[in-house]
RNA sequence: GUGGUUGUAGCUCAGUUGGUUAGAGCGCUGGAUUGUGAUUCCAGAGGUCGCCGGUUCAAACCCGGUCUUCCACCCCA
C-alpha cells in the first residue's frame, strides 16, 4: 500500500522541529518568567467535558473518538435505522480530542481546586485538534501555547499578559500589533442600538469590518435582521481607533462605560512597549466565554508589508468558565499564541536564526579501518567533553563523506587518515569557509566548560 | 458543513484535437578525481500519470465516483 497521512495533518523534517523548538523554546521563557508554571491534561477528554462549551460550530469541529468494543450492539436500533447521527453519537462515542487548551484547563481547576494556589498561572504548550477543512495556515492538528491565569480579576494581569505578548514577538524579530478591545464595549454598543439580545450577531458583522469594508458590515448586519437606525447607531463607533472618542457614545450604557474604565486603566498599566497596542472596537473573537478584554495579535503591516496572515496570537479574560463544571466562580484571563502560524511567518520573513536549525558541531570522518578506530574514540571523548560529534561509521571515500557532511550541516569536520592516527593532530576543516587547519586532539577533548 | 480548485519521477513542473517507447530542470547513484562538500564535465537509475470504475480499436488527456491539495464561505490559531 502507499502510505498516506490523514487530512491535514503534518509529518516534520529535523530541520523544521527544530525551528518549530526555537518557537516553542522562546515562548516558553517568557511563560517561565511570568511566574507560569506548567500543566499537562490528556489529549482525550470525555466528550461531555467538550461539547457545548464552543457553540454549535465547534461541536461540529469536534474529533469524537469511537467506543471501543461492540459499540453498534449498544446503540438503539431505532436511532440507528433513523440514520439520526446525532442521537447514535452519545451511544457510541464518549470520548473526543481536545479542542483546545482552554476548556480542558477549566476542568483542570475544578477538579484541582484544592490542591493548587490562587491566582493560579498556569502554561500548556501542546496539540489540539479540530475537524475543520484545511487551508493554508490552517491544519486539523495544531499547536496551542497557553498562558492563563485564574482566580484574580485584577487587570494587571491583563497588561501582564499584553507585556508578556510584546516581549516574546520583539524575541522573535516579528512587529505586530496587538489589538485590545473589551466585550463590555461591544455589549454596550448593542445595548444602544437597542438589540442587547443580538450581541452574537453584531460582533460577527462588526468583525469583518477590515475584510468586507464599510459597506459589506451595513449589508451583513441588515441580513442579520438589524433594522437600519441601529445599523446607523453602530456605524458611529467604527469611524475611530480612539478609545476616548468611543467613551462618549457609551454614557448611557452601564457595561460599556465599565468596559471603557477597564480598558482604560490595562492601557494605562502597560508601560512603554516595543510593539503597537491599539484600541480595535471591531475586535470580537468568537469565543463565547470571553467576558471582558480581548486580545488579538497580527503581524503589523507596516514593518512586514509582504505577509498576509490572519490573527498569530490572542485571548481575553472569562468570568465564569469555571462555573460551566460546578465549580467556584473564579475569573480568568489568559492567551495563546499559534505557533503554527508563527512559524509560516518567520519561515517567509527567513527570520530564524542560523543556530536554530543546527545542532550537531562536529563530524569526525575517517580514512581507513585503523583511522575509524581511533576516530570513535575521539568522538567518545569528545561527547564527554560536551561537545555534539557524530562519527561516519565506516571508510568511505573521502569525497562521499564530505558531502554527507554538507547534508548534516556540521559546521566542522574532522578528518583522520594514517597520519593524524598516529601523530593526534587532526585537520579540522570548517565547511563555511572552506579552511582547515590543524588541531591537538587535547583541545578537542578539553570539557567545553573549561574553555569557555 | 457549502461552492470551487489541484494531483504526471524524490522536488518544481511540461505533455498538442485521445494515437507507438510519457519529457525537462533540480535532486539521487556512479565516473572524470583511491585525502576534501557546496561550484565543473560525462554517464546512469528512477513513473501502477492520486485511486476505483466507465466511454473508446486506443485514455495522462473524455465522463462518474472517491481521496488529497489549495481557495472562497462558515468558523478559526
Amino acid at each position: 500500500m502507499k502510505p498516506s497521512l490523514p487530512k491535514g495533518t503534518r509529518d516534520f523534517l529535523p530541520h523544521e522541529v527544530r525551528r518549530r523548538n526555537y518557537i516553542f523554546d522562546t515562548i516558553r521563557t517568557y511563560f517561565h518568567r511570568y511566574g507560569y508554571q506548567p500543566i499537562e491534561t490528556p489529549v482525550m477528554e470525555n466528550l461531555s467535558t467538550l461539547t457545548g462549551k464552543y457553540g454549535e460550530e465547534g461541536d461540529r469541529l469536534l474529533f469524537k473518538v469511537l467506543n471501543n468494543g461492540d459499540f453498534l450492539s449498544k446503540a438503539k436500533e431505532q436511532d440507528l435505522a433513523a440514520k439520526d447521527s446525532t442521537a447514535v453519537l452519545s451511544q457510541i462515542s464518549k470520548r473526543g480530542l481536545r479542542y483546545d487548551l482552554t476548556v480542558p484547563f477549566a476542568r483542570y481547576v475544578v477538579m484541582h481546586q484544592n490542591d493548587l494556589a490562587f491566582p493560579f498561572k498556569r502554561y500548556a504548550i501542546a496539540p489540539v485538534w479540530r475537524a475543520d477543512r484545511p487551508q493554508k495556515g490552517r491544519y486539523n492538528e495544531f499547536y496551542q501555547c497557553d498562558a492563563d491565569v485564574v482566580g484574580s480579576d485584577s487587570l494587571l494581569y491583563e497588561a501582564e499578559l499584553t507585556q508578556l505578548l510584546d516581549e516574546v514577538f520583539t524575541k522573535l524579530g516579528l512587529g505586530v500589533v496587538i489589538r485590545l478591545n473589551h466585550r463590555g464595549i461591544l455589549a454596550g454598543l448593542a445595548e444602544l442600538a437597542g438589540h442587547a439580545d443580538r450581541l452574537g450577531d453584531i460582533t460577527v458583522a462588526v468583525d469583518k469590518l477590515d475584510k468586507i469594508g464599510m459597506e459589506g458590515v451595513e449589508r451583513e448586519l441588515l441580513d442579520r435582521g438589524i433594522d437600519a437606525t441601529a445599523v446607523a447607531t453602530i456605524k458611529q463607533f467604527l469611524h475611530t481607533d480612539d478609545l476616548e472618542e468611543v467613551a462618549p457614545l457609551l454614557a448611557n450604557s452601564a457595561v460599556g462605560q465599565r468596559g471603557v474604565t477597564e480598558l482604560r486603566e490595562v492601557l494605562s498599566s502597560v508601560g512603554p512597549l516595543v510593539n503597537r497596542v491599539v484600541f480595535d472596537v471591531t475586535l470580537a473573537r468568537g469565543l463565547d466565554y470571553y467576558t471582558g478584554c480581548i486580545f488579538e495579535v497580527t503581524v503589523d503591516p507596516e514593518l512586514h508589508p509582504a505577509i498576509r496572515m490572519g490573527s498569530i496570537a490572542g485571548g481575553g479574560r472569562y468570568a465564569d468558565l469555571m462555573g460551566i463544571f460546578g465549580g467556584r466562580d473564579l475569573p480568568g484571563v489568559g492567551i495563546s499564541f499559534g505557533a503554527e502560524r508563527i512559524y509560516d511567518v518567520l519561515e517567509e520573513l527567513e527570520g530564524f536564526p542560523e543556530d536554530a536549525s543546527q545542532s550537531l558541531e562536529y563530524l569526525v570522518v575517517c580514512l581507513d579501518e585503523e583511522s575509524l578506530r581511533h576516530g570513535f574514540d575521539l568522538v567518545g571523548d569528545m561527547r564527554k567533553a560536551g561537545r555534539n560529534t557524530d562519527l561516519y561509521p565506516s571508510a568511505a571515500k573521502l569525497g562521499k563523506m564530505m558531502k554527507y557532511a554538507d547534508q548534516r550541516a556540521a559546521p566542522k569536520v574532522i578528518i583522520i587518515g594514517s597520519r593524524e592516527a598516529q601523530s593526534g593532530e587532526y585537520s579540522v576543516k570548517t565547511m563555511r569557509s572552506g579552511e582547515q587547519e590543524t588541531v591537538a586532539r587535547a583541545s578537542l577533548v578539553r570539557p567545553v566548560s573549561a574553555t569557555e
